[in-house]
DNA sequence: ATTTTAAGTATCACTATTTGATACTAAGAG
DNA sequence: CTCTTAGTATCAAATAGTGATACTTAAAAT
C-alpha cells in the first residue's frame, strides 16, 4: 500500500526523520535552508521541525550560527540500541579477547537490507576515521563480511543477492566484476573465511569470519582488519585466522 | 514558552520521538500495550507511531511476537553524531594510543546536561557490559569524569552544579555527601586529576583528567578503568596518570 | 476445552494541528 | 549602501491526526 494511502501513516513524523536523516559524514551541521534543500520540504515545515526536534534534546543549536548539529541524544540511542540486539552483549567478549590476543582491529559486521553494517569496532591501530566508528554501512558485497555471511546462504538466495544488490568503488582496485565476487563467495564458502584486500580502503587487508548460531544462514560476521604493508595474505591465515574462528565460534556456539 | 503554546512546536513529532525514548537497557522490545503504558499516550496514537517508525526503519517488528525493537538506523544516527563532534576525531587516535600502551580500557566522557555520557569505548577487559558500549549516562557528580571536568569550572559555577546537581548510588559505597564530593573536586582542581573506586561499580578504579582546550572550562575527560583486585591506587596514580595526561593533553593541545 | 480478558487492528467523525504562503526582520554578499 | 538570502513569525485553510470504538485475534483463566 502506498504511504499516502496508509491510513495509519504519519507523515508529520516522516518528516521529523527526514530531518534527522539529513546529517550524515559530509553534513555535520546543517542551517535551515541547507536542511531545506536536503530535505525537499517546505521552509516552515523545516522550520518547525528543526525547532521541535531541538526542543526534544535531539539537536543541538549554535546560537550564534543558527546551524543544528546532532546531539548526544543520537548516542542515548545506540546505547538503546546495543542493550536490545543480544548478539552484541554475545560478541563483545569474544572481541575483547581477540583484540587482546592479536592487537588488531576487529568489528562486527551485521547484514543490513543490502548493505553491511559495523556494529561494534574495537580499534586498535590509527586508521581512517570512519573504519574506527560505529554505524557505518557498506554494500554488502563488495566486503569480506558480506560475502562471508552470504557464503552460508542458500544458494538461490545468495545468486540473487549476487546478481542485484548494489557495489561501491572504494578504490581503484575495488572488484566491481559480479561473477568474480560470485568466485569469491563460493570459495569462501569452501574455505569458511574471506580474505580481501585493497576493497573499501587501499592497502587493507580485510578477514572475515561468519558468526553462525544454531539456526543457520548466518546474518553476521566478525571482521579483522590489518595493513597490507604489515602482513601478508599467508602469514593471516596462518596467524590471524585460527584465532578469528574460535573468536566467532565462540560468539553464538 | 509552554511547548503547547509554541505554536512552532509539532506535537505529533513528540509523541513519535517519546516513542524512541520508551526504549532502553530495560526495555529491549515492547509491545503496543507495553509502548501505550510506557509513553501515557492513546493506544491509537501509539500504534500510528510504531507503524510509521516500522515503515521509516527506525524500528523492526517481529512478525510473529508483535513486539518492537530499535533498528540498525540507531546507530546509523551514532555514526552521523561521530562525524558532527569535532572532539571524536581528535580524542580517538589518542585513546587507541593508551590502550595499545596500557592495556586498559579508556573511555572518553562529556558533560551532558548535568550527567556524563560516554562518548567513546575502549574496552580492554571484559567488565560490566554497560561499562563497555557507548551512550550511558550517569550522573556527573557520581563520576571521576564529572568531577574532574567541573574541578576546571569558575568557582560559582562549579558550587552550584555541586549543590543541585542529581546524585544516584551506583554500590554501596557511592558517595552521596554532598560536602564530600565539593572536597573531592577541590582535590581535583589541585591534583588536575580525579581518582574515585567503587563509585558505579564494585572493584573499579577509576582515574580521569579533564580535556582542556584554548578556550578554559572543560566539558570532556578521559577516563581509565582499573581493576581494583589488580591495581591500589598508588600503583595507579604512578604508572597510568602520566600516559593518561598526555594523552588528554595531546587531544586539544 | 471453553470462556473471559487483553492486545492488536481497522475504521470513523471531528477538530486541532499542521500546512504552505507570506510579511517582516536580520544577516550576509556584492 | 544596496540587494539578496536566510531566518522568523503569523495567518487562514484544510487535512492529518486524534481519541473513541467496533471488531478480530491471542493469551490467560477457569
Amino acid at each position: 500500500m502506498e504511504k499516502k494511502q496508509d491510513s495509519l501513516y504519519v507523515s508529520t513524523l516522516a518528516r521529523g526523520l527526514q530531518i534527522l536523516r539529513a546529517f550524515d559524514e559530509s553534513h555535520i551541521s546543517l542551517s535551515l535552508a541547507e536542511l531545506v534543500a536536503r530535505t525537499g520540504l517546505e521552509r516552515s515545515a523545516v522550520q518547525r521541525m528543526a525547532h521541535t526536534l531541538h526542543l526534544e534534546g535531539m539537536l543541538d543549536r549554535d546560537e550564534k550560527t543558527r546551524r543544528f548539529r546532532p546531539s548526544h541524544a543520537w548516542l542515548e540511542l545506540a546505547y538503546a540500541y546495543y542493550w536490545s540486539d543480544p548478539l552484541i552483549a554475545r560478541a563483545l567478549p569474544k572481541l575483547i579477547e581477540f583484540s587482546r590476543a592479536m592487537g588488531e582491529t576487529v568489528n562486527l559486521a551485521q547484514i543490513s537490507g543490502d548493505h553491511i553494517l559495523y556494529s561494534l569496532r574495537l580499534p586498535n591501530q590509527r586508521t581512517h576515521f570512519e573504519a574506527s566508528i560505529v554505524g557505518r554501512r557498506v554494500p554488502a558485497l563488495n566486503t569480506a563480511s558480506g560475502r562471508v555471511i552470504m557464503a552460508t546462504w542458500p544458494e538461490h538466495e545468495m545468486r540473487e543477492a549476487c546478481a542485484t544488490w548494489p557495489l561501491r568503488q572504494g578504490t581503484p582496485k575495488t572488484l566491481l566484476d559480479r561473477d568474480k565476487i560470485l568466485q569469491g563467495i563460493e570459495t569462501a564458502r569452501e574455505d569458511g573465511y574471506c580474505l580481501t584486500r585493497d576493497q573499501m580502503l587501499l592497502n587493507e587487508i580485510s578477514l572475515a569470519v561468519p558468526v553462525i548460531g544454531k539456526d543457520g544462514p548466518a546474518q553476521a560476521a566478525v571482521q579483522v582488519s590489518l595493513s597490507g604493508v604489515s602482513f601478508d595474505e599467508e602469514q593471516v591465515i596462518r596467524k590471524v585466522l585460527p584465532v578469528l574462528l574460535d573468536s566467532a565460534a565462540g560468539i553464538l556456539g
